[in-house]
DNA sequence: TCCATTTCGGTACTTAAGTATGAATTCCGA
DNA sequence: TCGGAATTCATACTTAAGTACCGAAATGGA
């Protein structure tokens, strides 16, 4: 549909082109009888209508062109797997105050992990673990580990 | 930096213009003396000039503005709220066969209440609530509440 | 070097979570 | 309407989680 309004909008414009060229012959085909031709004279008029159809060609050619020139924006929607579109909300992190082994914690929390696994993962005893654990926990303001993943992940703060 | 050289290129095409241009107004008035002009041709002549030299005029309109006929895709990136982008994984949650019940605990685990919590939620004894989580646990393969959260958010079962 | 912060670890305790088992009731499809 | 599955609840138990309080050692800037 689109397609056909612009073949149209362009037949338009080789019409017109058309008429204009016709007009201009005429015209100089008439100020050739009249005034301008002589024998000498056929130089200029034969660069005048150099010069004349070749603006009309350039006139021409931008109107049949200027619907091209155009920016065409394209959104692309990418749809990409969650655990790959992790982007961490850094000012949610720092607002929280967690030193770094209490966040190091708080991402093993976030995997499910006991704190006995924990405490072997980083070669640390239990009751270490339970100290940053209690610490994360009064830190982000919540009562259980249950509660520190699942607002973890809600704010993005942990993968 | 790119628009003098675009600058240049233009020029380029300018003065390889005039230089057509020249040449065909030799070749045009060379013709004129030796054969094609007699007086009752000058209109097939000045045709012919026209045809020509709206052509050139064409050709050069198309080579100075094809720079400008091009696609611009330009990607943008949506950032979309992880709260809202939930899709459920039917597949996955299928797999499990968990009981409408035991779907409907699974969801109030993911949002970090307690057993406690969940019996206030749905009007049930916190035994119930209990033997409810053993058997989520249970089918969905994890050891505690936590790993099941983990996991019901990485298989995308819960929002 | 000094000092605040972080890190580590312990004990003792309370509470929540999770398991095992049994049993009564309700629901729903064949 | 019959029977298996689902739902509900209870008791008893084990284990993990979480809290409170303590102190020592390491770290890292001013």
């Amino acid at each position: 549909m689109n397609s056909i309004r612009q073949l149209y909008h362009r037949s338009q414009h080789i019409l017109l082109y058309g008429g204009v060229m016709a007009l201009l012959i005429m015209l100089m085909k008439w100020l050739q009888w009249k005034y301008l031709i002589t024998d000498n004279a056929i130089d200029i008029y034969i660069g005048l209508l150099a010069v004349t159809f070749t603006a009309l060609g350039l006139w021409l050619a931008s109107q049949l062109t200027k619907t091209k020139v155009r920016t065409v924006t394209v959104e692309k929607e990418v749809l990409i797997p969650q655990s790959e579109y992790f982007v961490l909300n850094e000012e949610e992190l720092n607002r929280l105050e967690l030193t770094k082994r209490e966040y190091e914690v708080l991402e093993l929390i976030t995997r499910g992990q006991s704190n006995a696994d924990i405490a072997d993962r980083l070669s640390l005893s239990l009751s270490t673990i339970k100290t940053h654990v209690s610490n994360v926990l009064l830190k982000m303001d919540v009562k259980s580990r249950a509660q520190a993943i699942e607002k973890a992940k809600r704010l993005r703060i942990t993968p």
